[in-house]
DNA sequence: GACTATTATTACGCTCAGGG
DNA sequence: CCCTGAGCGTAATAATAGTC
């Protein structure tokens, strides 16, 4: 590793200490290099890095966000709060003054110390940032990079018209009128010729409701995009902040415990490594891999392996094993596989599948029919017998509860709760599709934020989505 | 762990080049 | 000739790396 930034990788006692003996070199505050190595090209390679450690507000603009490095001659452009210009060595970091609303994506950098985010101007701002007057950050925008910024704009948008109306609209929010009227002049007075640019990085997913699909899920390298097909059902996935993973979808992603045991390491990771969720919903590639996915009936009913609420059929999941291995690390292995269902909400939760014989084991490759929820550890191991309390309490209290039993665990842990689903078809021909949205995602809410909201809050975001208010 | 020195941030004023 | 926007310098202040 040849950069060293303080408070990042090395702390600043040992820099200081680490210079004076020769072993770095200061570049600036906070920014040391091996001493050792060709110092310009660390500087280079690490532009990006540098400055994000510099100017963590700001964002790469104009070429930079092209880019994603310095260019050719060593310049590095961003945007932030004021104009401030920064040499090191040969690489000079040139920034100017962002207006009052700028559209930035977050792009993923990895210059072989790992890989960081860093917000990057959006196709639009790119797009206006090169018709600014007299800026040497327009001028890093030649003709060809601001052709292919408009072909990618016309793609994204339909039409050139659609792209011009898109960036009138970034452009009127900043004020910057003269920018939209040449954008829309250069995107309106070109022949459209259709040269499809293709990121590497792209993603492009389907999203199927019951196995039908409802639409498309594309990551372009920036920015999510969800493109509905046509269809008569509900809208299930509604878009609601651009450019972001519609927050329906955002809800049915692991977190908590599973989110950790993935170890994904974005969005992204971790809806290419997930195929089955919640709802009955499934993500994924090819449109063959559909097919392939066992269809989530419910054809074998709990209550027929129950007996004084304790469960009475065969658990085949995994278990504690021997000391060494602990049940959280084995129930982990089970996600290993891209077709065991993903389950969201923080508590340890595992997807099973009840056969006809009273086999319960876990759903990987087979239908995902009921939900087990075992102990915790550390003060938690008697919270599957309270949740089956508290389901046993609403039942008797005339509330209707999914069909519940506490299966009996090897390896001396204590009880697991098992909960049929109540959101799946109960044969082939069943002609009702359910499907489950949290609030979260009704209002839009970071899932961080998920205990902080109130019942009036609810009550105002349900009242106009609902038919039946 | 506490003090010192450097740098980011902010506001404000000045200059320069285009445009009307 | 004036107005405007971009870029730069300066001074005061806040934050924190550097130093002991």
């Amino acid at each position: 590793m040849a950069l060293h930034l303080v408070g990042e990788n090395i702390d600043k006692t040992r820099s200081h200490y680490r210079a004076e003996t020769g072993k770095l070199v200061q570049l600036m505050r906070g920014i040391y290099v091996d001493a050792g190595e060709n110092i310009e090209a660390t500087v280079l390679k690490h532009a990006v890095r540098i400055a994000k450690y510099l100017y963590p507000n700001a964002y790469l603009s104009a070429a930079s966000a092209v880019l994603l490095r310095p260019t050719r001659d060593g310049r590095l452009f961003l945007s932030g709060r004021r104009i401030q210009r920064t040499r090191l060595r040969s690489l000079e970091i040139i920034q100017n003054a962002a207006p009052d609303h700028p559209s930035v994506a977050q792009a993923i950098v990895d210059d072989g110390m790992g890989e960081f985010r860093i917000d990057v101007s959006s196709m639009r701002q790119r797009f206006l940032e090169g018709f600014r007057l007299r800026s040497e950050h327009a001028a890093s925008i030649d003709e060809t990079v601001r052709e292919a910024i408009a072909n990618r704009l016309i793609e994204e948008y339909g039409s050139a018209q659609g792209a011009a109306d898109a960036t009138w609209a970034l452009a009127r929010e900043n004020q910057w009128y003269r920018e939209g009227e040449h954008a829309e002049r250069f995107l309106l007075r070109r022949p459209v010729t259709a040269e499809p640019a293709r990121n590497e990085a792209a993603l492009d997913l389907i999203v199927a409701w019951h196995g039908a699909p409802l639409g498309k899920l594309t990551h372009d390298g920036f920015e999510w995009r969800w493109n509905p097909d046509d269809q008569n059902g509900p809208a299930l996935i509604r878009r609601t902040a651009p450019g972001k993973l519609p927050p329906f979808i955002l809800s049915l992603l692991p977190e908590g415990w599973l989110e950790s045991v993935l170890n994904d390491r974005d969005e992204r990771a971790m809806l290419r490594s997930g195929k089955r969720y919640m709802s009955n919903i499934t993500i994924v590639e090819r449109a063959s891999d559909l097919s392939a996915l066992p269809p989530d009936i419910l054809l074998t009913r709990l209550n027929g392996f129950t007996r004084n609420s304790v469960f009475t059929g065969q658990y085949v999941g995994p278990g504690r094993g021997d000391l060494e291995q602990s049940f959280e690390r084995n129930l982990a292995e089970i996600f290993e596989r891209t077709d065991t269902p993903r389950l969201s909400g923080v508590q340890i939760k595992a997807p099973m599948f009840l056969d006809a014989d009273g086999t319960l084991s876990p759903s990987t490759g087979k239908p995902f029919t009921h939900i087990l929820k075992p102990a915790g550890t550390g003060g938690f191991e008697a919270l599957p017998v309270i949740e089956w309390q508290s389901l046993a309490l609403g039942r008797s209290a005339g509330f209707t509860t999914p069909a519940t039993a506490l299966v009996p665990m090897p390896d001396g842990m204590p009880p697991a709760l098992l909960v049929e689903r109540f959101d799946i078809r109960t044969s082939l021909e069943e002609k009702h599709l359910l499907a489950l949205e949290d609030f979260c995602s009704v209002l839009g809410v970071a899932t961080e934020a998920k205990y902080d909201g109130t019942m009036e809050r609810i009550a105002r975001a349900l009242r106009p989505l609902s038919t039946s208010p």
